[in-house]
This record gives C-alpha cells, structure tokens and sequence, in this order.
DNA sequence: AATGAATGAGTCTTCATTCAT
DNA sequence: TATGAATGAAGACTCATTCAT
C-alpha cells in the first residue's frame, strides 16, 4: 500500500547532483539547482537524501563502490598477474577516466565527506598483491620495499587522477592518452617487462 | 609610514585567509570570520580587495610567485645541473611542503581562480631543461621523450602535492620525508645518478 | 473486535500527542513526532483527526470531561457540603494535579483551542453552590458576595495550576503538598471551619 | 563613522514584535511578520538581534526589568511599608494589568525563555518584607509562616495575572476593576488593615 | 481502510557587498 | 579614508496534509 519509494527519482537525484557538484562544485551547487535541473519538487530530494551533504557522500561512496567491485571481477577472471596487471590498465584505468566527475568530486570534496584514506590503502593493497606476484611468478628483483611501493602507488594514482581532471578541463597541453602511455610505461620499465 | 601600515594590514588580510581558506575552505570561511581573526572592520576588507575571489587569487598568485621566484634564486646560484637538482629537491620541495596552506588552497579551489596549467607549465620547464642538462653533461641517455618527461612531472607534481595533503591532514600511513625519498630515488632510478 | 483496535488506537494518538504536547509544546511536536513516538503511520493519525488541531482539542476536551465527571460523582455521592468540599480538596485537586500534562497543555495553548472561560465558569459555580450550602449549613455569614467568590475561585484556581506547573518543572522552591496545604488553609480561614 | 546602530530600530522591532507574540504567539509569529510590520529589511532585524528567540528574551527581560525598577522606585519613596502596600496596589499593579502584552508572553513562553522563577522570587521577597514590617509596625501578629506567605504571594500572583489575560481575551465575565477589589480586599483580610 | 511517498509554501537565517556617516 | 550598519536575494530545510496505491 501507499506509494513504494522509486528507485528512479533517487538515481536521478544522484545523477543529476553528480555532474552539478562536478561542474560548479559543491558549495556552487544549491539544491535549487538540483531542483531544476531535475524537475523535481524540493521536498522529494529530501524524501530521498537526509540533507545536501549525504548525496555527495553516497555519490562517493557508491561510485567508489562500484569501481571497487570491477576492479574485483577483473581480479577474479583470471589467476596470472600479468593479465589482472592488464587488466587494471586497459579496462579498470579507462573505466575511471571516464568518470570525470566522480574524480571532480573526489578530489575537490571528498576528504571532508568521505574517508578517502581507507579507499586508497584498499586499492593499494590490492595493486601491490598483485605486483608482488607478478614479480614472484617472473623472477623479477623488485627494487621498492612495501612501503616504498605504498608510497609510489599513492603519489601515482593522486597524480593520474588529478592530471585527468587538469587534462579534461584545463588546457595543459596532455591528453589523457598520454598519461594512459606514461603509466603504462612507468609500470613496464618497474616490472621489467611488457604489458 | 602609513603606506607601511597599509602594507602590513594587506599582509593580514591575506596571512588570515590563508589559513582560514586552508582549514575551512573557501566557501566555508565568510568575509565575518576573516573581520573577526584579523580585527580589522569589514570595510577595511574591500579597500584592500574588491571582494572575497580576488582573495583567494592574489593568495595563490603571490604564494606561487614566490615559490617561483625561490626556485629561480637556487637556479641563478649555480650553473650545474645536478646542483640545480639538488637544491630543487633539498631546499624547493620541503619549502613547498612547509606551505600547506597553499597546497590545500591550489588542489581545491586553485583550478576556478587561477590558471594553474600556466604555473605547472613554467614549473615543467624548468625542471625540464635541468633534467635534460644533466644528461647530456653526464652522458645520460633519457629514456623519455619530451612530452613524455612533462607528462610525468605533471603526474608526479600533482600526486606529490595531494600526497602531502593527505599525509598532514588524514591516516594516509604515509609520511612527507617518505614521500621526499620516494621523489630522490625515482629521479635517481630515472637519470641513473646519485642526487 | 476490529472497531476496539481502532479505538486503541485513537487512545494511543492523544495520550502520547498529551505527553509531547506537555513535554515539548504544541509547536515543538511535529505530526512527525507522534508518529514516531506511537509507531502508527502517518496516515493513521489523520484517519482518527481531522487535523493536528482538532488533536489537542480532542485532549483538552476530554481531559476537562473526565475531571467534571470525576468531580461530579464525589458531589453525587453525598448530599453534605462538607463532605464535599472534602472529596473536592482530597480526591478532586490531587487528581487533577496528577495529570499535569493536561495542565501544562490547559494553561500554555488551550486558550486557543477550547473555551476555557466555560470551563472556569462551569467549575465556579459548582464550587460556589457547595460553599453556599456549606455557608448556610453551618450559619456561617459569607464576607463575600457572589461576584467576589467567583473572581476568588477564578483567580485561585488559575493561581494553584500554575504554580503547580512551576513547581513540577522549575525551582521555584514550592512544592505540591505546601500548595495543597495553602488551598486547604485558605478556604478554612474564609468559611471558618476545619476540612 | 559609519552608521551608528539605531536605538529607535532596535525598540521598533521590540515594541512590534510584543504585540504580535502577544496577538499570535511566538510560534505563529514570524519573522517575515515582523518584517511587514515593522516595515524593515529582514537583514535588519538580525542585526539587531541574534535570533528570533533572542528578540522574546530580551522581550520578557527588559519588560520585567522596567517593572522591578518601577517596583523600587515606588519602594524608595516611602519608608512607610503601608504607603510601600498602596504603591504595590495603586501604582504597580495597575502598571502591569496595563502591559498585557507582557503578561500574555510571560504566560505563554516565558518559561522556556527566561528564568521565570527567578523573577517570581524577587518580586516575593520584595512584598514579603513589606508584609513583614507592616505587619511588626501594626502589631499584627501574621498568621502566616514565611513559606506559607511565599506560596500564597506566587499562587496569587499567578493567579492574577491570569485572570487579567482571561479577563482582556475571552468572555471570563470577570474584569480587572473586579480583581483588583479582590486583591486589594484578601489584602486587608489578611492583614486586618485598610488600604 | 491502510499506508507512507509526495508536495511546495513557508521557515529562519546568512552573508557578500554597499554606502551613509 | 575608515567604518560598520544596512540590505535582500538566496540558502537549506521542514512539515502538515493529501492521495495514489
């Protein structure tokens, strides 16, 4: 009985405040906006999200879910660590650029609504599993201790995102080909070996 | 003497915002609580500055400038390039680092007040060309084309800010003099040379 | 069957809208509250109430039946003035002072909702009758007119319900059994008799 | 320099805002209301006030505060504790019953804005210690303890100021000449003097 | 009848900027 | 020039009530 609460109006909601909040950011955004551009009356974005900061927080959240869970099937299709390595790079990597504005909004906003540091210590265990066993199954000598790995996968992947955000919206003279060439590269010339 | 008391009043305003900027963030710190930290009566604000944005880019233009200008002395001190890269990682860096305040405020609003592809492009320059001396004065092949080595320090620019932003302000598990290492040894990894 | 589950129901609505209404105020108690606090569905409450209104009327209507029914069955129960004015100031007061809820609600909001002025007058003149027959019984000479007993009762009763009210929820530093002894006190004096 | 804040402002939006709480009520108050009535900007009345509660404390505190003054003043003018009990009920009485605006928010609110019971005991020292001399002055032997005479003056006190609502608002049949008699009457029943 | 999502007018409050003094 | 009161559009959010299911 009564209404069921639609599953649409809350996709919109996020879908709309998504581009909205990676457009003109968060604070330039005002559920106004959010009202226009969806069309829906104000009271319903509050049937759906508790106030304006829990939709950036589910957006974050359910967007890094969601990579998080390709990333796991990706994993999981194969046991060699040269193909989870290949993987990462061409359908992972390409996956996230595509979500410009979920990078928008993750390096703009993120660190105040979401714990950001236990997402990228997730990614980087799971990327370091795999290059140890890579290194393990080719007999390569790797040259970086844990740490030093953890440290390299933070500044890379900080900088990849933030130099694909630059790339789309600013006119820095690199195009996101090229950052997809250099980490190719940086990882080959790591590993020693061809991806 | 009253000019000296407008400089210093100037000097305020901006030292005040900064770190309000840098703690609350921009659209989080109002003009009434720069008038309240600094003292000073609200209209003093706008006889100094047209309104709250041009704050903010004067911050990053003359926090920038300066950092410019820092790096330019420690080139001008000496025409080798490898002391040229030593200073840029001993003395540059960890002064950058020291500036968090100005970190935080260029990767989160940086992007909507100033041009920050200009200020990565001259900074890419310079690094650039030293790179490229020190490999020709020591016979060093560069296994990276040009617009491959401004691709990587603009990856490498950027990852390296965000991590100190990180490091200083979450649980990343990462320390800033882990973060100096990891750039020394991947410069020396990349130009085959001890710095 | 199913219409005393619905009567349960309606019970339910006002005595937890009576608790909120007393506790928080009519205007502090959102529909959404009473929801909450009763478990019931919103729609329920305005399947029993035409409106959050008509509920405190509801509560204040019935809550003032219950006290005259109450106060006319110890009048029933004797024909002695005496004993009536005993039941009225043992039985009738201390009930009455027991639902401060109702008090609360009488004296911050009925106004509005109810005619009080009926009420009062409705009281007064049981009261005066009893203390007439009471004058007469014991050949006691009145010192007061009609008019002047029932301004007396007026502004006694609403005097005694709120300094009960101050004295349940401030510290006022009058307790309940000192107001009840002063009642008792006061109309011995008048009427020049022991109760 | 600058404008100086304005004193008539500030005393508009009291006087505008106390006859509305007392019309309407504070919670059917709003500050768009007072914004109509008043005829100034909104920005204006919170630049006098903090908040809309603010406006109904300061309300009920300078109200009372000019009453306790005027109390005092009367006080000070006469050693004489029977001349002190003419002011009480000539003067400041009918002073109050005048500002029934006052009354109807002490009423109604008070208690959650203002230390209503502070106030209460204040004003019952004062009349006590006037009761008290009169009493020793006239070699009346007062037949009331001290707490008995405390609760009698807040249920009377109460109780009056009630009535003088109920008498201006609704159809009581009681009106304020007829409550003054009466205090002015239980008075001198209790001290056994004429006033 | 029962339900609870839908609605949008209305709430209080903020705040960058202006301008009278 | 220095000041800070004045301004009002815009902000996020609430909530009694309705009505589709």
């Amino acid at each position: 009985m009564a209404r069921a609460k639609n599953e649409d109006k809350r996709a919109l909601i996020l879908l709309t405040s998504k581009t909205l909040f990676a457009q003109k950011g968060f604070f330039n955004t005002s559920i106004s906006d959010i009202v226009s551009e969806t069309g829906l009356p104000v009271g319903s974005i509050y049937t759906y999200f508790k106030n304006k900061e829990e939709i950036v927080k589910v957006i974050v959240e359910e967007g890094w879910a969601d990579l998080h869970a390709r990333l796991l099937d990706h994993f999981r299709s194969t046991k060699d660590p040269l193909e989870k390595l290949q993987a990462l790079i061409e359908t992972f990597l390409p996956g996230l650029f595509d979500d410009l504005d979920l990078i928008n909004i993750l390096l703009a906003e993120a660190l105040d609504y979401t714990r950001i540091e236990e997402k990228l210590e997730e990614l980087t265990k799971m990327i370091f599993s795999v290059l140890r066993s890579l290194a393990k199954n080719n007999d390569i000598k790797l040259e970086y201790s844990k740490k030093e790995m953890e440290v390299a996968l933070i500044v890379y992947f900080l900088g990849i995102l933030h130099a694909v955000k630059l790339a789309r919206s600013t006119d820095i003279g690199v195009s996101i080909p090229e950052i997809m060439e250099f980490v190719k590269k940086s990882i080959e010339k790591t590993m020693g070996l061809k991806v």
